[in-house]
DNA sequence: TGACTCACG
DNA sequence: ACGTACGTGAGTCAG
């Protein structure tokens, strides 16, 4: 077989990337979406051809000699954005630490290079891959010269491959015929003049007809077209100049290097450091165990290993007085080892104990000492510690992954690998480089000091990544946000999920079973109706059969194929009840595999089900739930909603359910200070109503459905982020109404227009949005170059201060319902929470006073200038109680 | 693994 | 002109 050379066009391959990848930065604020988007391009060619040599070209910024050509006629090229000119020097030290043959020739373009090294390498009977996101390299594309350009659209990377045969296929000339091409309809990116009045319709006719630039000449006086005949003849000067200009240069001074060109070595310490410093996580993950290791910091702190539990537990109590770093190796409710790093004589030590096969005291003497803390208790996810920690108050932990998160909640995740890399410049192996898929009781007896340099590891960075995230916290004006909501929560949702929540098993598999028998018979239908035995869920095969075979109108739509959505399907249902079969179906098909097989998977042994609330999740500050996700268990449609009549109280309870009255709105208005919308709220009437009113102009009492459905969907669009679109997609109406609404609300409530627009332009000031409790959201998107992403940008400045501020809302109330409860010793609990509602499992003899509680603590978890209005429910299932 | 679809606020 | 509502999680298909 023959070898391999993949060639890059690094200077467009990068800029590809800056303008299709959403923007980036790293901990420093360097941008990088171009370097991450060029390697992600870049790997997956490598990984798909996997070559013998890899070479990357690049443009040096002297203006070369065919530009000079052309510039001394006219004009030059866009200058590149600086954020785009930081990222190069950058990527091509890294290209290089990756130990990749980076070659660029001061006077010589990246496509001559890549032409001169492409035909070489052919010569040497090597297969080449050429990669640009130019087309001009199609012209030297041929049998044994693969031309590949990539393109990335919303993140997602397609690879358009040309052979002389697609070439043909896609513009009806030759690779060599399409340098004439070019040369006779010119391209103002690059420079080419083309010849006056001659588009890529005429260039192609005339070359499809003439087969050449001179076979056009000869044949000049034929062509039909007044206009194109003369200027053809008036600029043959101009064509040959673009002739010139186009055709790239296979004849370069310079030879394939193939020792410097070997395309391996990439994943060493070096570029190891160079992508820890960009935070290409994901990128991270294609080094070896080895180079990680290699690339770590010697010890960070003194590691002393105690003999015995009672040795650990005298560290403990040293420590407890003081600022330290504590961390917990458990895994299915076993705890097998502690680690606890502090300062002590002026230097930083981490003690450790492995009680795998030891004392079994672990677990009390962790407890007892949480219970003692004077100092502060520095660790990450606290809340799956509190097994093992006294949790009765948080005053004295802080959870790193919590802080981390307030100060950027953007990220995937927050283990304490990344927060070390990210605060500390520190590199220690995550545990899968250390113990691959190893259990940690498996790994204890398999490579102890490992386990044990793990655990110090994670202790050390606690501290000292705790340190720093705590100034940063205060820096930012976020420590009373991490203190007093995010601290506290994390003890009330360990709470929560601990309780878990009462599910009918047998009432549950019965409406399976139910939805089971009408699912086949909807299927029997399906198929017989449509005379085709096919999986209804595959959007794909649904499509083709209802477009295609069917023949039903209502075509387009997504990348892959047509768009078989609800809201296409339901436009449609009303004239094929085929359709109106496949949405029902659809509707019970889900119901059935997420919430009626779905859940039953989640019935724990005390048949109860034991979500995880999720702290560090969302971008705005409102918790998550999954495994299972509670938060979606469906309501809006009848059949959806018995589903709630599974989940009920335990014997001698019943559900309090308590719910805010449209806390976003009144959070805006609040916000806003908008006198009409505030006082609309003291009316305490209908809100809706009173907006169509004073939107549309009609009294109160005459508002129709109608008015008061736009009218509603008017304010819900404010809260998103209005936009003339948006909302006329939510009405159906046209884009222009749409707007004359908008126009006519902002009219009404002057002061929430004022409000938003603020809401905006300090964003793109600051970088980021905040809460009225000071909770930031970061908005890299305002200063896109791209409109579509600076759009959403200003949509999350005006959302994410509303759904922020009611999320925080929220949280202060429920750990104002926790408190209370325990406070007043009352055994009832909270056990769930979905956005702007909390359900109570309550004792029936403790019911009122929850009723009370509950109302109160919601009522008054925040004084805005609007009243807070809870809606309350007692029922004996979730059904009844909301 | 990503795209699509759909459940909730 | 661009091509959209804000915030989530899970099941399924298809490559």
């Amino acid at each position: 077989m023959s070898e391999k050379l993949v060639l890059i066009d690094g200077h467009s391959i990068a800029h590809r990337a800056f303008y299709g990848v959403p923007d980036l930065t790293n901990s420093e604020g360097l941008h990088t979406n171009a370097i991450y988007g060029f390697l992600n391009i870049m790997f997956r060619i490598l990984d798909e051809e996997n070559p013998d040599y890899l070479v990357v070209t690049f443009d040096e910024h002297a203006p070369t000699f065919r530009h000079k050509m052309y510039e001394a006629y006219k004009g030059t090229r866009k200058p590149m954005p600086d954020e785009m000119r930081e990222q190069m020097p950058v990527l091509r030290q890294l290209l290089e630490a990756m130990k990749i043959n980076v070659i660029s020739v001061p006077g010589l373009e990246a496509d001559d290079l890549m032409g001169t090294l492409a035909k070489k390498a052919q010569a040497e009977g090597i297969e080449v891959s050429l990669v640009s996101g130019d087309r001009d390299l199609l012209q030297i594309s041929d049998e044994h010269i693969l031309i590949r350009i990539p393109k990335t659209n919303y993140g997602k990377t397609t690879i358009e491959d040309y052979r002389p045969a697609d070439v043909v296929a896609k513009y009806q000339v030759t690779p060599k015929q399409f340098i004439e091409l070019k040369a006779l309809m010119g391209d103002t990116a690059d420079n080419i003049p083309g010849v006056p009045k001659v588009g890529e319709k005429t260039a192609t006719e005339l070359m499809v007809t003439y087969g050449s630039l001179d076979g056009i000449y000869e044949h000049v006086e034929e062509i039909g077209k007044k206009s194109i005949k003369e200027s053809l003849i008036a600029n043959r000067d101009l064509a040959d100049l673009s002739l010139k200009l186009a055709t790239i240069k296979i004849d370069c001074d310079i030879e394939l290097d193939k020792e410097k060109s070997r395309a391996d070595g990439f994943f060493n310490p070096e570029s190891y450091e160079i992508m820890k410093r960009l935070g290409f996580k994901k990128i991270l993950e294609r080094f070896s165990g080895d180079v990680v290791k290699e690339t770590a910091k010697a010890p960070k702190a003194e590691v002393i290993e105690c003999k015995n539990i009672d040795e650990f537990s005298a560290c403990l109590d040293r420590a407890i007085k003081t600022e330290f770093g504590l961390f917990l190796l458990n895994e299915d409710g076993n705890l097998y080892a502690a680690s606890v790093c502090f300062e002590e004589e002026g230097a930083l030590k981490t003690y450790y104990i492995n009680d795998y096969m030891g004392s079994g005291q672990l677990p009390d003497t962790i407890c007892k000492a949480s219970e003692n803390i004077s100092g502060m208790l520095y660790t990450s996810d606290i809340k799956g510690l509190y097994e093992y920690l006294d949790h009765t108050s948080t005053e004295h932990y802080f959870d790193i992954v919590i802080g981390a998160y307030l100060l950027n909640p953007l990220k995937n995740d927050y283990d304490a690998e990344s927060i070390a890399i990210e605060y500390l410049d520190l590199t220690v192996p995550q545990r899968k480089e250390r113990f691959g898929k190893a259990l940690f009781s498996e790994a204890l007896l398999a490579n102890t000091s490992e386990v044990r340099s793990y655990c110090c590891d994670n202790a050390f960075i606690s501290l000292s990544a705790g340190l720093l995230i705590r100034d940063k916290l205060n820096e930012t004006g976020m420590s009373s946000v991490m203190r007093n909501i995010e601290m506290p929560l994390t003890s009330v949702l360990y709470g929560m999920e601990k309780e878990g929540v009462l599910v009918k098993r047998e009432e549950l598999a019965a409406y399976g079973k139910k939805l089971g028998v009408r699912i086949d018979e909807l299927e029997k239908e399906i198929k017989e109706k449509s005379g085709e035995d096919f999986n209804i869920n595959s959007p794909k095969q649904l499509g083709e059969i209802l477009f295609e075979k069917m023949n039903i109108p209502g075509g387009k739509k997504t990348k892959t194929g047509y768009s078989t959505a609800a809201d296409v399907l339901e436009k449609l249902a009303p004239d094929y009840p085929f359709v109106a079969d496949i949405l029902e179906y659809r509707a019970l098909t889900k119901l059935k595999s997420t919430y009626a097989d779905g859940l039953a998977g989640f019935i724990a042994s005390d048949g109860r089900i034991h979500t995880s609330f999720n702290q560090t999740i969302t971008a705005t500050g409102r918790i998550s739930s999954t495994d299972p996700n509670l938060q979606n268990i469906p309501i809006r449609t009848e059949l959806g909603r018995q589903l709630r009549a599974v989940f009920v109280p335990k014997d001698g309870c019943v559900f309090v359910d308590a719910d805010y009255s449209q806390i976003e709105l009144r959070v805006l208005a609040s916000l806003s200070g908008d006198k009409g919308l505030i006082d609309a709220y003291k009316e305490d009437k209908d809100i809706h109503r009173i907006t169509a009113s004073k939107v549309f102009g009609v009294p109160f009492d005459e508002v129709t459905e109608q008015l008061r459905r736009n009218a509603k969907a008017v304010n819900f669009g404010i809260v998103y982020g209005i936009s003339s679109f948006g909302l006329s997609q939510d009405l159906s109406i046209g884009q222009k109404e749409a707007k004359a609404y908008i126009e006519q609300y902002f009219k009404t409530y002057p002061q929430i227009k004022e409000y938003l627009d603020k809401l905006v332009s300090d964003a793109k000031e600051k970088g980021y949005s905040e809460t009225y409790f000071g909770r930031r959201r970061p908005i890299p998107e305002l200063k896109a170059q791209n409109f579509m992403q600076r759009s959403f940008g200003e949509r999350v400045a005006m959302n994410a201060p509303i759904q922020g501020t009611a999320a925080d809302i929220m949280k202060i109330a429920m750990i104002n319902v926790a408190k209370r409860l325990s406070d007043e010793g009352l055994k009832s609990k909270m056990i769930l929470q979905v956005h702007d509602e909390i359900v109570i499992e309550a004792l029936k003899e403790e019911k009122d006073r929850v009723c009370e509680i509950i109302t109160e603590s919601m009522k008054n978890a925040a004084d805005l200038a609007v009243t807070l209005e809870v809606g309350l429910g007692v029922g004996e299932n979730w059904l009844e109680a909301h």
